[in-house]
DNA sequence: TAATAATGAGAGTGATTGCTCACTCTCATT
DNA sequence: AATGAGAGTGAGCAATCACTCTCATTATTA
């Protein structure tokens, strides 16, 4: 029955093309049609599978919440707390290669958090799967380490923000303001560590 | 004739009520009669004052990028950097102050920044007028703290950038997780600038 | 007051949209 | 060979869209 991940082969090919289509056109920006011709599926095939095109939609937000994959960006951060020390640079290096992975996932991220918010459902599976289970598994280290006096006591959330929202500005940024700057992601990644660190370290 | 700013009142009207419409639904999940209703003119009135549904939106671009309201947040951050002493209450203040106007303008920002992707002319014009003018105004003092030797010499941009993503961060996060978090938004800002400054004083 | 411009109301247009449905194709089982 | 189930097809439908047009009414200006 041609099934992985519980989506056959002309499921797959259909989400495929529906990420590509919805990331350069958004999701009332595209057209079945297009999704369709893209697939190399008639357009009644994509109504066979999924009900309606915000079906689709969902169909990829399902894809991305199972997809562990994305959490697996917070196990170095993690790391990088417990230690408290950015130098340890193949914990770094990590981070980097994730990071690349989601790098090219930040369009479809952020197509999915920008649609979201038309749909409730879709707001509520994001934020509970996927904001706050990132929250708290960066938390729970920090308030560890605040516990033992290394860490200032500013509030947790706060701290995991400034931690966290830096690094995703900067791939953020990236993607619309190409500078060149001779540097390389490693280095840029290590640099936002160690400013967010010696914030962070009492002493 | 009406004007203010280069407005008409009728485009005025038009132009607010749009602001309202596309950020409940997304551009091209809003139509021009919904607009119109909005506004309380006639659809066809939409059509003689704005060539097309997208010369709304290129309108309120250039309202966005015409209103130094919102460059007027580096600013006081620009205070900061200069005294390198988050406790300086009365700047740190008129910061809240400034992006509780922010805030109010927050989804709008996100409309603009998603859906000038989609527009070349709109993306050139946001990261030229706004991004790289604001980024370029905070690095500037940034780089005068760092040839004094107060700063430490990591790369300015990224200092930049992990100063201002936080403060965003947060408050598009406060959007859509209304931690309820018994800490008002000044507290909140605070912390957020301690965190940034004592990983960027020497010593 | 007369002339001019702006607007409201709303029907109309062609193009496009999401979605349907009658039909075909494939292939395993009978 | 006959059957049945399920995947795939694509022409076509009803609805909607951005946008236009007309015309009576109101507001502005001379």
């Amino acid at each position: 029955m041609d099934k992985a991940l519980g989506l056959t082969k002309t499921q797959k090919k259909i989400i495929d093309a529906a990420i590509k289509v919805f990331s350069v056109k958004g999701f009332e920006g595209s057209t079945t049609s297009e999704i369709a011709q893209e697939a190399g599926v008639a357009e009644g095939t994509i109504f066979r599978h999924f009900s309606t095109k915000k079906g689709i939609l969902q169909s990829i937000l399902l894809q991305v919440v199972d997809n562990y994959q994305l959490l697996d960006i917070s196990d170095p951060l993690v790391e990088v707390i417990e230690r408290g020390d950015s130098q340890s640079q193949s914990k770094v290096s990590s981070i980097i290669t994730q990071s690349q992975e989601v790098m090219q996932q930040v369009p479809l991220l952020k197509l999915l958090f920008y649609e979201a918010q038309f749909h409730p459902e879709m707001q509520q599976m994001l934020v509970e799967r996927i904001t706050k289970p990132i929250l708290e598994q960066i938390k729970e280290p920090i308030v560890k380490q605040q516990s033992t006096g290394y860490y200032r006591n500013y509030n947790a959330c706060l701290m995991t923000i400034s931690l966290f929202a830096p690094l995703l500005g900067y791939l953020v940024l990236k993607q619309f303001i190409p500078e060149q700057e001779n540097m390389d992601e490693e280095e840029a990644f290590k640099q936002l560590l160690d400013i967010w660190l010696y914030g962070v370290i009492n002493q």
